[in-house]
DNA sequence: GCGGTTTTTGCAAGCCCTTGCAAAAACCGG
DNA sequence: CCGGTTTTTGCAAGGGCTTGCAAAAACCGC
């Protein structure tokens, strides 16, 4: 005892171990592990000595060697492809918050370029994840497997219900799909356009579809129907030159996203000098931040994006502490936004 | 030999070890660690053996137990408190892949509310991060004298340059500032409003800085000057009311963040029947993807977001592989994107 | 102060992997 | 085919922590 102060056994990389603070305390390092586990049975005068000791030392567990005996590494995995869209943003701040009040940390993973998606959850489950979550197209049987096989708990966010082994959490974009076309048929509107995001997504291909359903169910169809090369701006744009320079414009179009909803919204209004929604209605999804904004004003279909992570690491959780090897699927409503870009 | 496929030896959690496919393949288990580790000594037979064992297993190594040997876990802390400017999904998506690239993983925590960043620096301390990166107000002593002794390198980014034991990384706010300033002096203004972001923010008072110095060295002065309460459209909607209404309006605005440009340009137009630039004169700052719109069509001040994450992770990369005890500090070159929001 | 309970503690084995060291194997030229 | 080199391999000792078990301590009522 004695030697006091910050370079105390400064053996190379200064990391201080239960073992260094056990010593200090005169105790075991068992002593040591048990004040620092939540629930360990510990006296109060050992709590004292082993914190002081601690405290001194200015320990703190290494969380991964824990890990490799609690076989819980409290790490959730996540897998975004989708960069793009601000939504993403609500939607990483609400995960990252919510997993961190459960005391999970986030892993989080890009597969937004060449990087396949197969690759990435290699490297996530080598980190022995606790959970995982994929938001992004491709989830391969693969993947599925694995966590199977590891007993870790995968939810597929914001990705089209299917079969297999992962639970799915969802908003319902058939529904929402339907509402738009609902809100554009009680317009009074007969011709319509749908504007979708990239092939591939099949979010954006259920919108369409929930859109196109209420359409035809009412007699009428979906005349112009085009895609967007992404969920951004820019995308909306050049979509937008297509469908409004076409012969039969429409005069309601639905957009698979805000953005490039926005895309639309500028284009007719200041390209194609149509008043919206004088001369055109337009419909959003998302209701991201800026739909808000004056400039756009956009009617918009909202998915619940907090309930949705809620319940997504929901189910991570129940199935974090006991495993049953049943598969849930939450589809959740959305809502219609109502603004001003759609008349009547 | 024998068993075969997938249910050999489920004990339970069904994890797979180097121990398991050492004995699937008749070698030690060193030897399997040797295959998967980068540049060992093994043989071409080896090698086969044991990958073949491996590969029928379905083997991954666990990098958390490999961390404890090597000191390296791969992992970079990243602590965000901005979550509502959509100017940080764009640094996200560069964090990550960049990281990924390097064979890095991004350990995501958000200290956007309460939770107060020495507590999260904590927990990510705990999970021994290789690296740190924190763009957040309020790094304290405590954390980078924790980095120093742990020899974990920390980078602050974009955050104002101050001496400190850590790195920074930060867009030229200063000049940045200077740059809206000599734009809208060039542009024949005399009279000005600054829109600042929360008081809190540095990068935001940095930015007011060298907007208000260059103003001042042209013999003028900034007259209003406000504080929206965080960089969203709302609290720009607020600053614009505020700064509008005053019986001295100014003629021209510079903003600290795009979004809250937006709210300024919204209220001015809409609410204001101001024409932008006719009777005022608007610059933003970030050059966020939506300053592009024809509906804002935004002349701001672009950070260099891709370099700026580059040069962190270079910072970091370099410091991991030789720690020397030196700090860098880059302050990065803004642009002046030219759209139509200034007059001339 | 004693037998019987209930805590509290320490021991040591274990989690899954890496790595220095020395033994074994492969190679080499003559 | 041999002595000397250069790989390749296995052994065993970690790395920092948890935890079942049994011993030690503390408590209890009488």
């Amino acid at each position: 005892m004695g030697e006091n102060g910050p370079d105390t056994s400064d053996r190379g990389g200064a990391r201080v171990t239960a073992m260094d603070v056990a010593e200090e305390a005169g105790v075991s390092m068992s002593a040591v592990s048990r004040v620092f586990t939540p629930g360990a049975s510990v006296s109060a005068r050992m709590r004292a000595r082993v914190s002081a000791a601690a405290d001194k030392l200015g320990y703190m567990p290494n969380v991964l060697a824990r890990s490799l005996m609690t076989q819980r590494t409290h790490l959730v995995g996540i897998i975004l492809a989708n960069f793009n869209n601000p939504i993403y943003l609500t939607v990483l701040e609400h995960f990252t918050r919510t997993l961190q009040q459960r005391g999970l940390r986030t892993l989080l993973l890009n597969v937004s370029n060449e990087n396949d998606l197969e690759a990435m959850s290699r490297l996530v489950l080598q980190y022995s994840v606790d959970g995982l979550v994929v938001s992004a197209a491709g989830i391969s049987p693969f993947i599925t497997e694995q966590c199977v096989k590891r007993k870790i708990p995968l939810v597929a966010f914001a990705r089209r219900p299917r079969a297999g082994q992962l639970n799915i959490v969802c908003a319902d974009n058939v529904a929402g799909g339907r509402m738009a076309a609902r809100r554009l048929l009680d317009a009074g509107h007969r011709t319509f356009g749908f504007l979708g995001g990239p092939p591939a997504a099949s979010t954006s291909t259920d919108r369409g579809n929930g859109f196109r359903a209420e359409i035809e169910e009412a007699g009428l169809t979906v005349a112009a129907s085009t895609h967007a090369s992404d969920y951004g701006y820019e995308a909306g744009v050049h979509a937008a030159r297509r469908m409004l320079s076409g012969d039969h414009r429409p005069e309601a179009i639905f957009c698979a996203s805000d953005i490039t909803a926005f895309g639309v919204l500028d284009v007719a209004r200041h390209e194609f000098g149509l008043s919206v929604p004088g001369d055109l209605s337009v419909v959003g999804f998302d209701d991201v931040n800026l739909a808000a904004a004056s400039s756009y004003n956009l009617t918009t279909i909202s998915q619940p994006v907090a309930s949705m992570v809620t319940e997504a690491i929901d189910i991570l959780g129940r199935q974090m502490e006991a495993w049953t090897g049943a598969w849930e699927t939450r589809l959740m409503a959305c809502t219609c936004i109502e603004r001003g870009t759609v008349r009547g």
